[in-house]
DNA sequence: TAATCCTTTCTTTTT
DNA sequence: GAAAGGATTA
């Protein structure tokens, strides 16, 4: 038999050939979904006699894209990171660019991430006076996103607004388009919207890529929203041979605009063939259970049920314990058991907010266990990486003013806000871009005069770059650039984490040397819009080592598996999280959200939950997730492990003692620290300076009790403390501790 | 006028 | 416990 139709059940060969016509996939978690895609694929390719390029292949994520293209590879044994495999704001920006004419546009557009349109948004809302205090500008940002993502323009939202609310969005909404527009900026929104605009009105291009494109894939297709579900329609309506990929219970982007009715629209309006994947092989029967059982309460799914040959295998482990601190402990305990029969790589930890993810990374650390955060303060969001991002948009579009906010008075130059807004107006009223508002700033006569010199020597290294943007390489541009802010020594400086921050900034060169190896002909300007889709670490070099454990939110977990899976935080109001309790519709999203999370398993699941979390910095008691019923109790076998120390003992950290303090009650803290100051043995001894402490040097501290030193600089230590985890610790620290020195 | 310190508010998930 | 805004200092 073909060797891409062989490894294949009878279900997924039939997909597999039916090439022609809409087919509808229903693709159950652990189904085999991706490697039906990766075999339509190759078999298309080969059956059809197409090029490459006449596949297009539409994922959600960077990572299933460029894993979809090396399996892909592997099975057709030749390279295949040409084709048409993206995302749906890669392959939007792609059409953007080969048609520049069309769009109305300059080609040199910058693309604005979301925190980048947040920003504009808010000094939108100061400019027109707009109380943020009433009017989140979050909130308004998030209003406008999703006006766009269903193609409402201000003109069409002017006629629908119905509160105050509305009314505000629509005043900026309309600003925002103007100023996107003046920055010569593109938003997420307008990746998928305008070329849909494009493709309407042209229909030459449509034709093209029509023809280009006979044949279309698009996977995770219960998350596509109304403008991805248009942009596809238009077009693979010609053709009509569209394979859709989803499933139902797996729909978890409802809050981004994801409409699951797609799936219904696609099968009337293409009069699809469905064929449903119901066979599971990841998961042990036991956790397939748990699964369908927490899903099942859930009315109105598509009907099916999954199966599988696999064994029983072990029981779900539920976990007690007392705090998230006590938590965090027990999961690198169970990690550091399970180690002897799995790798690092096989764990995984799941959470519903990225705010969990950091007591985990302090345990783990403390453990020496490798472990990898995906997602989470993305690296591209940090503020040293988008500061240089900032720098490259700012110089390969001098228009652009959100760019120019940013950077500046970074590194501090003593050019304030008086100033900025100065040269703002200046560039607006000459119609001139910031680079040469700069350079004019000596014409600006309420500048002070001393920082006239700064400003324009700003200026000046903004236009030397502009000049050499196209005739050197991305990675000396970099240099050359990071050299003449003297970024270096600013980021050092910049806090206690300057060394991390400085590390970011090597490894953002290393990915843009990556960059120009794999793409040669391009320019510092080819990468940055690159690089604003790829919004997460896996676009990063590859790891050399891949043994870690990895941490994510449950989202970001979709689509991976893990031999051994640890749900944590499954308490009431974080999963489901306490912003869904109101809706019913939203209730269920979480319930699915949870679903995801246990068929990521394949052979160990752990569930946890503490009695106590922190929450606004200060501990707050919380209850089991009501989800937890829904498993039957012979699926579970129960861990308690109750804390030794009362929960109490948490209170007495930094935010807590302060907010005691700033209400004046004193005393109880003194009375607290009173009962609970560590027993000295006579063995330690006082520090005089801090000379005397080096790395890996034992101390007990007054409050905080044992601990060991992690790191030393001149200004500050870092102390992993037993009970509390690191902590840095700067000031007059010294008087409060003594160091160990036995043992 | 700019930098720093202090106070208040607010948290979901992401291409 | 971060991040934004306000008050205070230099």
């Amino acid at each position: 038999m073909d060797p891409i139709l062989a490894p294949l059940n009878d279900k997924q060969r039939e997909a597999v050939q039916h090439t022609d016509g809409a087919l509808l996939l229903l693709a159950g978690a652990g189904s085999g979904k991706t490697r039906v895609i990766t075999h339509r694929f190759a078999y298309i390719l080969k059956e059809k006699h197409l090029r490459l390029s006449n596949i297009l292949a539409v994922t959600f994520t960077n990572k299933a894209a460029s894993e979809m293209k090396n399996r892909i590879s592997q099975l057709v044994k030749y390279d295949v990171s040409g084709a048409w495999i993206r995302t749906f704001h890669s392959m939007g920006m792609m059409i953007l660019k080969k048609n520049p004419e069309a769009m109305g546009y300059p080609k040199e557009f910058v693309i604005y991430d979301d925190t980048d349109s947040k920003n504009l948004i808010r000094t939108i809302m100061k400019e027109l006076q707009i109380n943020t205090e009433s009017f989140n500008p979050a909130g308004v940002a998030e209003k406008i996103s999703s006006l766009k993502d269903n193609l409402i323009s201000p003109d069409d939202f002017e006629k629908m607004r119905s509160s105050s609310f509305d009314d505000i969005a629509f005043k900026v909404f309309g600003e925002y388009e103007r100023n996107l527009r003046k920055n010569k900026a593109l938003d997420f929104p307008d990746l998928i919207g305008l070329p849909i605009r494009i493709l309407s009105k042209n229909q030459d291009i449509l034709n093209f890529y029509q023809d280009l494109w006979p044949y279309m894939m698009v996977d995770e297709f219960q998350d596509t929203n109304s403008a991805q579900y248009k942009l596809i329609n238009l077009i693979g309506s010609k053709n009509k041979n569209i394979c859709v990929v989803g499933d139902d219970d797996q729909s978890i982007y409802g809050w981004r605009g994801a409409n699951v009715d797609n799936i219904y629209d696609f099968e009337s309006r293409y009069q699809a063939k469905v064929i449903a994947l119901e066979q599971n092989y990841r998961s042990t029967s036991v956790i397939l259970s748990a699964a369908n059982s927490v899903v099942s309460k859930i009315s109105g799914r598509m009907e099916k049920k999954l199966w599988t040959e696999k064994k029983e295998g072990e029981k779900i482990r539920l976990i007690e314990v007392t705090t998230d601190r006590d938590e965090a402990r027990m999961i690198v305990d169970q990690i550091k058991r399970f180690s002897q029969k799995y790798e690092y790589q096989d764990f995984a930890v799941f959470y519903r907010t990225n705010a969990q993810s950091r007591i985990f990374e302090e345990s783990l650390l403390s453990e020496n266990i490798p472990y990898k955060i995906f997602g989470g303060q993305k690296f591209y969001e940090r503020k040293e990486i988008k500061d240089i991002l900032a720098y490259i948009k700012q110089i390969v579009n001098p228009f652009d003013s959100a760019s120019f906010d940013r950077i500046i008075n970074v590194p501090k130059r003593k050019i304030g806000e008086a100033s900025q807004i100065k040269i703002k107006q200046l560039a607006n009223e000459r119609n001139i871009s910031f680079i040469e508002a700069l350079l004019a700033a000596d014409e600006i006569p309420q500048i002070q005069k001393n920082t006239v010199p700064v400003i324009k020597e700003l200026g000046q290294i903004l236009l030397e770059l502009n000049q050499s943007m196209d005739k050197i390489t991305p990675t000396n541009f970099v240099k050359i650039l990071l050299d003449a802010i003297h970024y270096r020594n600013y980021i050092l400086d910049f806090d206690q984490d300057g060394l991390d921050r400085w590390s970011n900034v090597e490894e953002l060169i290393n990915s843009i040397k990556e960059y120009e190896e794999g793409n040669p002909e391009a320019f510092v300007a080819d990468f940055i819009n690159e690089v604003t889709l790829q919004t997460s670490v896996d676009g990063l070099a590859e790891d050399q080592n891949r043994n870690y454990v990895s941490l994510m939110t449950i989202h970001n977990a979709k689509g991976l598996e893990f031999p051994v899976v640890f749900i944590c935080g499954v308490v009431d109001g974080l999963l489901p999280h306490a912003s869904s309790s109101f809706s019913q519709r939203e209730m269920n999203e979480e319930r699915r959200l949870f679903y995801v999370a246990i068929t990521r398993a394949k052979e160990n699941l752990f569930l946890s939950y503490p009695e106590n979390r922190f929450n606004y910095g200060e501990l707050m008691s919380c209850l089991p997730s009501p989800f937890l019923k829904d498993i039957p109790e012979d699926l579970l076998e129960h861990i308690f492990k109750k804390s030794s120390k009362p929960a109490g003992f948490v209170k007495n950290t930094a935010s807590y003692r302060k907010k005691t303090l700033d209400k004046g009650d004193k005393k109880e803290i003194e009375e607290y620290e009173e009962e609970n100051i560590p027993e000295f043995t006579g063995k330690e001894q006082a520090v005089q300076s801090l000379s005397e402490i080096n790395q890996g040097d034992k101390i007990i501290h007054k409050r905080f009790g044992r601990g060991k030193v992690t790191f030393v600089s001149d200004k500050f230590i870092k102390v992993d403390f037993e009970e509390f985890g690191v902590q840095n610790m700067s000031g007059n620290f010294l008087a409060n501790i003594r160091a160990v020195k036995d043992d």
